[in-house]
DNA sequence: AGTTGGACCTGACTGC
DNA sequence: TGCAGTCAGGTCCAAC
């Protein structure tokens, strides 16, 4: 599922590919996509004849800034499944494919989800911290605004395991399921463990530990992990894949200690991946 | 306020 | 071979 490196990826991407560009026409294939607005149309109206004066990420969400009297930011939504392409214009329409923005200059920006989780909003205004979407997210984990001292304040708050607080997008902004169960990993810490009971110490690690996993995650163009669907704007995969030590590796030996790796599950069905000799 | 569980969705996989 | 059931998780919403 798209996280962080995955967005990061696709907005570097796009910053090369479409700015400067305006937005000839918004075809909605999927009307689930435009859901957040009264009607496809009022959402094509809102981007249409708009130039792509910048491109932009919040968490796991990359972001348009279109120009004009009322500048607007059009948010991806990417849910579980969802990619962005750039694309010729007579390029095939792909099934999944929910919406197409027409670019001048023949290209095309296609929207595709096959799970169908994603969509497109677009708000007034290039702040994107003023929008209902974005208003209570926590910082970017990459930037100052993110310390150990944060996380410890944070932590100390909630009794809820480590792995859900992690996930939360108003705790820390773009982790998902693999960069959590790899940061917990790579800070020695088991998932299931209470935030509130995390010493400054392993606030510390985990800092550290977040802060390595997502720049390998970006370095690596994210990740395509087994039965994920994941492809950058060119329809390439990543490769972090390639160095993940637990998501999705149950039963098989930790690559640090041997150990085969367990899965438990957290409160809502979903599972967290972890080994019992490096975590503690 | 924080925590939990359900709903949404569909391709892939399991079991009979 | 085929069909039903299960699983996966990002995000929002309702209910403790």
């Amino acid at each position: 599922m798209p996280e962080l490196p995955e967005a990061e990826t696709i907005r570097c991407q796009l910053e090369r590919e479409i700015v400067g560009k305006t937005v000839r026409r918004l075809e909605v294939h999927d009307a689930r996509a435009g859901r957040e607005h009264r009607s496809p149309k009022e959402l094509a109206s809102l981007v249409e004849g708009r130039r792509i004066q910048g491109v932009g990420r919040r968490g796991k969400a990359p972001l348009l800034f279109l120009d004009g009297k009322r500048p607007t930011t059009l948010i991806f939504r990417l849910g579980m499944t969802g990619l962005l392409r750039v694309v010729p214009a007579e390029a095939p329409l792909e099934k999944p494919t929910a919406a197409t923005l027409v670019l001048s200059g023949g290209k095309h920006l296609r929207f595709l989800d096959q799970r169908k989780f994603g969509g497109l909003i677009a708000r007034p205004g290039h702040d994107v911290n003023s929008t209902p979407d974005f208003r209570d997210y926590g910082p970017e984990p990459l930037s100052d605004d993110f310390t150990p001292e944060y996380l410890k304040d944070i932590f100390s708050r909630r009794s809820a395991k480590l792995e859900m607080v992690l996930m939360d997008q108003h705790v820390i902004a773009g982790i998902g399921k693999i960069c959590s169960d790899e940061i917990c990993f790579r800070a020695g810490i088991r998932p299931a463990r209470s935030a509130r009971r995390l010493t400054k110490p392993m606030c510390e690690r985990l800092w550290q530990a977040a802060r390595e996993v997502l720049s390998e995650g970006i370095a690596c163009r994210g990740s395509s992990a087994r039965d994920e669907t994941y492809l950058d704007v060119y329809g390439v995969p990543g490769s972090f894949q390639d160095r993940i030590y637990v998501y999705q590796r149950t039963g098989e030996p930790c690559r640090v200690c041997g150990t085969p790796i367990r899965r438990t599950r957290l409160p809502g069905g979903r599972g967290m991946h972890w080994c019992p000799e490096c975590q503690k």
